[in-house]
DNA sequence: TGTACATCAGTGAACGCGCGTTCACTGATGTAC
DNA sequence: TGTACATCAGTGAACGCGCGTTCACTGATGTAC
């Protein structure tokens, strides 16, 4: 039964987007075809009528998070509230609904020039927004310390979340590295 | 044909190693128990008279990495000098020899808790011994900066690897948190 | 110390399974006249 | 506007392949006497 195309655009935006969060939560290799078709409510077999290869849904599941997370950093004009809601045990339970880098990064990093592509892309508008947050220094001085804000946010909740549950790493993680980030953000 | 006990004990730990060089380079499930048989020199039959599966070779591999680790920091007891060397784009290019938190805590944050449990003694280890070059500041204090100091080359380090060897966000996400790191440490 | 036998590290074929991908098919949509 | 036909999104069976794991086998090592 063939679709209308406006349909069939829907479609796809509707797998994509179930990807990217399915993706983030068990990884690129933890999520079967058949799975990321299911969970749009669909059948497997007709996945290769929209994406040449399991590889390019990656990049537009990626593509549609960065998104995703721009949007909501859009509605957190406070820094202080961005990091804390960033470093925040909600945020590490959470890894499909949160950020890409912490989630996929790893995945990413032995994923071909493409993929990484747009990765990057995603991770320099987060850097942009949150040195656009930053008040004092000169401008390459912003940069410099949005950066170093972005590394510490994701290598946080990395860690975070590979550590056990129970573990005191997992809440130190995040809270000194909220604490170490609002300070000099203070300061 | 049967070997000593003495033989058999050297040949896991040869096992052993190897496979911490391949994890961290591919992943977890980017390396075949017979490429881990392989590299050692063995035959994928025997895998299963030294582990009861491949996840308990993850655990010892990372086992193994954190003490190659933490040897290796022994070996540098200036801060800022392990700084540079950590957030290099020479340890960026040859992840099998360095960093198992920022080659593998994407990978492990899908393990069971008993890899998860290995993976945080080594990161505790890591913050200790970063704790242990800091100078100034009451012990809580020295805790959190460490901690700090930790998510930051962690996660620079595993971005830098996420992002296109030619792009300038390769080299930046080093830089930039490597003087940052620098300047807050001299302060 | 020598002998007979059980043990078990390593081999390589084989197993079942799930994966990514392909394909013939269906039938509503889109289009040419 | 109506009709005839090509298109193609979605279905579900099937494909080949590589994976983790098992197994019967080999023969040197370890051990009991």
């Amino acid at each position: 039964m063939r679709i209308s195309k406006a349909q069939a655009e829907k479609n796809r935006a509707r797998v994509v987007e179930s990807a990217s969060a399915l993706f983030r939560k068990r990884g690129f290799e933890g999520v079967a075809v058949s799975d990321l078709m299911k969970a749009a409510g669909f059948t497997h077999g007709g996945f290769y009528n929209h994406f040449p290869a399991k590889e390019s849904l990656l990049e537009a599941a990626l593509a549609s998070a960065w998104k995703q997370m721009a949007a909501e950093r859009a509605r957190t004009k406070d820094l202080e509230q961005l990091l804390s809601c960033y470093l925040s045990l909600a945020t590490r339970q959470a890894p499909g609904k949160s950020c890409p880098a912490a989630a996929l990064a790893g995945d990413v990093s032995r994923q071909p020039r493409a993929v990484k592509a747009v990765f990057a892309g995603g991770l320099e508008e987060m850097i942009q927004s949150v040195q656009a947050r930053l008040t004092r220094g000169s401008k390459p001085a912003r940069r410099e310390f949005a950066v170093s804000l972005v590394t510490r946010m994701v290598g946080a909740l990395l860690l975070s979340r590979a550590v056990p549950d129970e573990s005191p790493l997992a809440h130190e993680l995040l809270d000194a590295t909220l604490c170490n980030a609002l300070r000099e953000v203070k300061s």
